[in-house]
DNA sequence: GTGGATATCTAGCGACACTAGCAATCCTGT
DNA sequence: ACAGGATTGCTAGTGTCGCTAGATATCCAC
């Protein structure tokens, strides 16, 4: 009884050293860094450990992804909620999501860019997938028309998304962000 | 004498019979079916003659991307010089690249996705790659307060790319873009 | 015609994701 | 206490990837 729970215990332990070692290679060295035989040599168990834990690489990426949508949730409520005014929220809500892209550029890479078994938009799209974007729709019903909200959330996450990876790939000026933030706020936000 | 320009062209023709066959197999079946082995073997040479005329795959795709720029360049160029007065013609500019990104899904992908040895943002920035983000510019400007035009397509030109991939990933409800095109117009071309 | 340059191929390297099949370990039922 | 079966993890492989060394065939200049 008390054997089995303790068995679990360590797969979950272990499952939970996949997933950091993972994140973390992929965070210093890049995701084409993060195989699986290099991933096994870190945990210190042979590759086909692994394959108990999860279906395949993707499904590891899918899972550190799923965590950072967890963190990002948390860390956007928490800007939305401690901003005075609406416009500050989006304010708040916009540059949180921009500091952690840049904070964490290979977990934001799994999250948004890479392949995952991680479906969007469908009946079994995962909660903390449909939190995150719930975020940013509060933020922005606040200061959009009404009826316009989750319309004109897609477009300013669209161009958040899309400054971050052109950003990344040096198509945009890095200096200039700050500046974008605030035409960006400036059209969906004119009041602030 | 001749040839010497006749073993030029044949190199040239092949030179084009690879890019060709990488960009058509690509947007058949998507860029982890263009492996060298499988170039090689649609184009009825051994892999070592793909390394005679390019560094290594990242090369081919890269060259693949660059034709891509040229011709997105083009049909930018004509859209925007087609339409009668500023609004229409950067209506014209963002619903061109939105039809391209659709219908060249490989291609928009090598160009903007994929690693390539393509450099942006730098003195050794190819001109194709310039000038398709100058036809941008020359679609906003007519728009924009002055001095804002080129911070103003950068954050356009994110918003584009960042729908367009959103929206491939299934992350955006590709029904919708319409209406999020005529928000992102309402709120960067008021007056149009 | 022959020697040297050029063009192309066969064969192979190391690394990749992934897996079959075996050995050791552990828990259960008697 | 201990045999039998399930579980756990390993070794050793498969097929594929990008890429290349070295051999071979072809071609042109003298």
């Amino acid at each position: 009884m008390s054997i089995r729970a303790r068995r679990e215990r360590e797969y979950q332990r272990r499952n939970q050293l996949i997933l950091d070692t993972a994140r973390r290679l992929a965070e210093a060295e890049g995701w084409h860094a993060v195989t699986t035989r290099r991933l096994a040599e870190e945990i210190e168990y042979s590759q086909p450990v692994l394959y108990s834990h999860f279906h395949g690489k993707e499904a590891i990426v899918g899972a550190v992804a799923l965590k950072g949508f967890e963190e990002l949730t948390g860390t956007l409520r928490a800007a939305r909620k401690s901003a005075d005014d609406p416009t500050a929220a989006l304010r708040a809500v916009i540059e949180t999501y921009l500091d952690f892209a840049g904070a964490n550029p290979a977990l934001y890479s799994a999250m948004f860019e890479l392949s995952t078994p991680l479906a969007f938009a469908s009946a079994e799209t995962p909660g903390p997938l449909i939190e995150t974007f719930g975020e940013l729709i509060a933020a922005v019903v606040a200061v959009a028309p009404a009826g316009d909200a989750e319309l004109a959330a897609e477009v300013i996450w669209g161009a958040l998304h899309g400054m971050v990876v052109l950003e990344r790939s040096g198509r945009l000026r890095p200096a200039l962000m700050r500046e974008r933030v605030d035409l960006l706020l400036a059209r969906f936000a004119p009041e602030g």
